[in-house]
DNA sequence: CGGACAAGCTGA
DNA sequence: CAGCTTGTCCGG
């Protein structure tokens, strides 16, 4: 019994009275007193020799169906591998309301589920190959349909398949179920999950309840919504590899720029289409370098820029993030943004006046690295102001689109403007501009470099107003050598990947190592008592964090799990997405 | 988490 | 020293 109580990580005995006896077997969800009130809690082993000189209380009442045993051991794993909770993790795999009976299962067990014929597909051979192996890494091109994938996994039995948003989820499940396949669409139809059936579902479908899994799928595989933000910051990838590896079934993951993990994971069987597919794949790149421009021209908008929006054939989505506090330098001679010349990171001007480099800590003078001027410039312009400007521009009304604008209230408009949530609100448009790429680039954080391949994959997808290969790219920048926008050129992420990899090598950062963070008030009082283990490196604090470096996540993960954990409020980020 | 109980503080 | 607050411990 481990009670659904947070501040409880302990397992309690209880009496299981005659009459339960058939509803409660490992999983089961109950309530039991303890210490004078009543508590939810899930039966996580039974049959055991209870400690001498205790008197056991029976369990009060049953709730209903709750995981199968393979997840429990799976949670328990999962609270080693994020320094969390075994119970929050049980929460994620239980259903939202009480299961009292499970349904009567669709077809009769065994033998794969699906009855159609296959779907022929560009990618069909690339795909057959993936689930010949324990594991593999897809990288298709944006425009690829990832539905196919999907359907040879649902071919092998009881597969899960996970896609970055609820709404992708609810658009794949029904087109798997028009197929003939059995498919519960995860969180809504638990107990289907749980009798077993293909699961679709998003970040907590990594949790679906069936009992046997056949394969494994993870579409979008780059997407940062598949980490919890909230400690435990767990990884829905990280948690179906381990699934798929302790069921011993295929794992594919599948991205048009798969993350830095998957292909250090795959440990070289990264699978991709023919150069010339996946060129195919991937809109017209223009990049527009804006350091050629006349010194008069210093807004955000290039020419280049200017003519293609009125040109057009359809809807235009510019997007410009503004969102981070980082301002952008840029010599005022030739335009080149400052970077660092260790890791690229952005520098920003310190009190003394010397650049520093927000990533690594290398200070220099303030002096362009390009052309050796000493004035720098600052860049930086608003949405707001960006729709008026764009307005005047254009000719015609230009619609703003940030977070909070909602997708349904939308004005029908041909231009857009807007933060990176204009590419989740506007469904397609016949051009994508980036009208400050560098802006992500450069941002202060690790995995800027993969954050903006991700956005730049986000508008690939949108172009084309629903025709393939049709539609056009725009990105204005500073930097037009940087590594990812010649990857989306060159429709050749691994371009952006190696790059990456040897920066994350020099700064010691993960995948390369594993890294936590920790925080909050008890901070201290754990580093305390972490000491320092062999093989295991402490730095700061800085701003009230301490970070706990380690060669790997066995070593860094033992090193955390061996500290009682001290009272009072503690964060612990195992793989920080910021640091 | 939240109840139990112990130790510390206050006012008559 | 009752009555109350604050802190620490522990749960079957």
């Amino acid at each position: 019994m481990l009670p659904d109580v947070p501040a409880i990580d302990k397992t309690f005995d209880y009496l299981v009275p005659e009459q339960l006896g058939d509803q409660v077997r490992v999983g089961t969800m109950v309530r039991v007193e303890l210490h004078g009130r009543r508590v939810g809690a899930w039966v996580v082993a039974d049959g055991v020799e209870p400690p001498p000189g205790v008197a056991l209380r029976p369990i009060a009442k049953v709730t209903g169906w709750g995981p199968p045993e393979p997840l429990i051991d799976l949670a328990r794993w999962a609270a080693w591998r994020w320094c969390g909770r075994t119970a929050s993790f049980l929460g994620t795999a239980s259903p939202d309301h009480a299961v009292p009976g499970l349904p009567r299962p669709t077809r009769s067990g065994g033998g794969p589920a699906v009855v159609v014929s296959p779907v022929p597909d560009d990618h069909d051979e690339l795909i057959r190959l993936a689930f010949t192996r324990d594991r593999s890494v897809l990288r298709l091109p944006p425009a690829a349909d990832s539905y196919p994938v999907a359907l040879a996994a649902a071919r092998l039995g009881n597969a899960l398949v996970l896609a970055p948003s609820v709404s992708a989820a609810r658009h794949l499940g029904p087109r798997l179920r028009r197929a003939g396949v059995d498919v519960a669409i995860l969180p809504r139809e638990w107990a289907a999950a749980r009798v077993g059936s293909v699961c679709v579902g998003s970040r907590a479908a990594a949790w679906a309840p069936m009992a046997d899994v056949a394969a494994v799928v993870v579409l979008d595989e780059h997407d940062e919504v598949y980490q919890e933000e909230r400690a435990p910051t767990w990884h829905a990838r990280d948690v179906v590899i381990e699934r798929a590896r302790r069921a011993g079934v295929p794992c594919v993951l599948v991205s048009p720029t798969p993350s830095l993990e998957a292909i250090q994971w795959a440990d070289g069987a990264l699978l991709t289409p023919s150069r010339a597919t996946e060129r195919e794949g991937w809109p017209i790149v223009d990049l527009v370098d804006r350091r050629r421009e006349e010194p008069g021209r210093a807004g955000l908008y290039s020419e280049r820029f200017v003519k293609a929006m009125r040109e057009a054939p359809g809807t235009v989505v510019c997007v410009l993030n503004r969102k981070g506090r980082s301002r952008l330098l840029a010599c005022a001679r030739c335009g080149e943004a400052t970077r660092c010349e260790h890791c690229s990171s952005s520098m920003a001007q310190s009190d003394d006046g010397r650049l520093v480099c927000r990533s690594c800590g290398t200070a220099r003078p303030v002096v362009c690295q390009a052309c050796g001027a000493t004035t720098l410039k600052n860049l930086r312009v608003g949405v707001t102001r960006a729709r008026e400007e764009l307005e005047a521009l254009a000719r015609e009304p230009v619609v703003e689109v940030t977070g909070d604008t909602s997708a349904q209230s939308l004005p029908p408009a041909r231009i857009y403007v807007g933060t990176e949530a204009v590419l989740h609100q506007v469904p397609s448009a016949a051009l994508v501009a980036f009208l400050d790429i560098d802006q992500e680039l450069l941002a202060p954080r690790y995995r800027a470099a993969e954050q903006a391949m991700a956005l730049l994959v986000r508008g690939a997808r949108l172009t084309g107003d629903g025709r393939r290969g049709d539609g056009r790219l725009l990105v204005q920048t500073r930097l037009p050598h940087h590594e990812v926008l010649q990857a989306a050129l060159l429709a050749d992420p691994g371009r952006a990947a190696d790059a990456e990899w040897e920066r994350r090598r020099f700064l010691r950062f993960p995948p390369v190592t594993a890294l936590a963070a920790v925080g909050s008030v008890a901070a201290p009082a754990f580093i305390d008592a972490l000491g320092h283990p062999a093989g295991v490196e402490v730095m700061g604090p800085s701003d009230d964090r301490w970070l706990v470096r380690a060669p790997d996540h066995r070593i860094l993960c033992d090193a955390l799990a061996a500290v009682t954990r001290p009272p009072g409020r503690l964060r612990v980020e195992v793989d920080p997405l910021r640091i």
